[in-house]
DNA sequence: TGAATAGTGTCTATAAGACAATATCCC
DNA sequence: GGGATATTGTCTTATAGACACTATTCA
């Protein structure tokens, strides 16, 4: 790597942003790249799963990591995240919120990444439609050790229960996911992201314990979430099921 | 602008991203400008006070600005922005957090830049103490025209009420942070960082309701921080007030 | 003593948790 | 009818808001 050429120094306060900028020239000297990377998530069976792909080359060789590319020069950044999606999970018009962004200088041993970390939210039904290589990806299965949004590292199993190692500091980035997601859940409607366009209030219970790993209060769930006027009544029922079947509702688009 | 070589397309989901970060060469192709931009908060009269720099030069010549700067390649994001406020208000030791990353690809006129926004609390004593520009700085009061945590543009104005127009997309970073502020205010002890080291209950409120827009029960205020356990009595009182003298807080460490 | 704000006690309204009772489906 | 879960209603408990009352300082 060779010498960075470094802008100009400020020399204290009397120097401001825009002399800055305009004696900045963009061939000047060097700069970071810039990456997004998602973690996509989705409910399923108890537990939050996310798509990894495995690396085949140095460094970080034989781990997993989130999926993720080069911000071109003539998109945006969450353009770059749903594009991202597209080229390597065949998925779109998925919900997409920026996370987080990582920057530190040594985070990938190559070169300077900076990277900007985003969550995408699907229900389960179509994170298994999302088109995954062979061997190369797995939808692994994430245990969070931590309550409420306490934060923190997360694991990452696959379907037979072994721990993933993750490559860079992708563990970090898998956390803050649920950590953000776990936050955003009381308050916003992002609960509906991770289920199908119809479903019956039990089921997005379960979708609420999953994402927050503790058991909820079956009648004050029913009452809170009716009360906050996001749902409406499809009129339809469950069919098939060996009990009373519940209705089904939808989220309140208005 | 020169025509911006671009990474290799990813043909489709069976290219991961190894392969693609492999094939890469750091010096192959064009890549954004790095900044981070500093939005500094501090509470005074009753509303947010915020930090802007003049630009004197083009585009946005004449607007204001949040004080920034460009990313070097040996620190990492906060780093860069404590430096900036290091540099451009001579402040250190400031509560730091990254708030977004903007990055559309027209936000700045002249090259790419992504920008990663960050928000900066301190009191109104240390804003006082900012060493700024004369002339070419402001220390700007926030209007904010919407309640709660809808979002949106603020008004930035100078001292005699003048609205002030703002560079780029500084209007929306400078909603955020008020945005951002009003939501962690209730769940973090984000508050204290707004007040000198010893502090009143009323004034503890005052802030919040600043921050907030709106007025609050001082029963209840009262006794929600109270039972947070983050306060502490110092055991000492107000001087020379004309009525009873209020106890005085710190913010528990611990 | 009076003005002003600090701090305490109590009542009420609201929301959450617990739990019982009834409803509706499949077998 | 029996098994299972849905849905409704009621009771209890915790918390926020309202408000009255007492406390402490300075003028």
């Amino acid at each position: 790597m060779t010498t960075p050429k470094r802008p100009p120094l400020n020399s204290g306060p009397e120097i401001d942003e825009s002399a800055f900028l305009q004696s900045y020239d963009p061939g000047d000297f060097e700069r970071p790249s810039v990456t997004v990377d998602v973690v996509l998530l989705a409910p399923s069976e108890g537990a939050l799963h996310t798509l990894l792909l495995k690396r085949t080359e140095h460094p970080s060789r034989g781990r997993w990591a989130l999926p993720g590319g080069f911000v071109r020069m003539d998109e945006g950044l969450e353009e770059a995240a749903a594009r991202v999606l597209r080229e390597k999970a065949g998925l779109r018009g998925v919900f997409l919120e920026q996370l987080f962004t990582f920057g530190e200088p040594d985070r990938d041993p190559r070169t300077r990444i900076v990277t900007v970390s985003h969550m995408a939210l699907v229900d389960r039904e179509r994170l298994a439609e999302a088109e995954v290589a062979e061997g190369a990806s797995v939808v692994a299965r994430i245990d969070v050790p931590w309550l409420g949004e306490a934060g923190g590292e997360v694991e990452a199993k696959d379907p037979k229960g072994r721990v993933l190692p993750l490559a860079f500091d992708h563990g970090s980035i898998l956390g803050l996911a649920v950590k953000r997601l776990r936050g955003k859940l009381d308050y916003s409607p992002v609960g509906f992201e991770l289920l199908p366009g119809e479903f019956t209030l039990f089921e997005l219970q379960k979708v609420h314990e999953t994402v927050l790993g503790r058991k909820l209060n079956k009648d004050s769930f029913r009452r809170r979430l009716l009360a906050t006027g996001l749902l409406e009544a499809t009129g339809e029922s469950q069919q098939d099921v060996d009990h009373r079947p519940a209705a089904l509702y939808r989220f309140k688009r208005s």
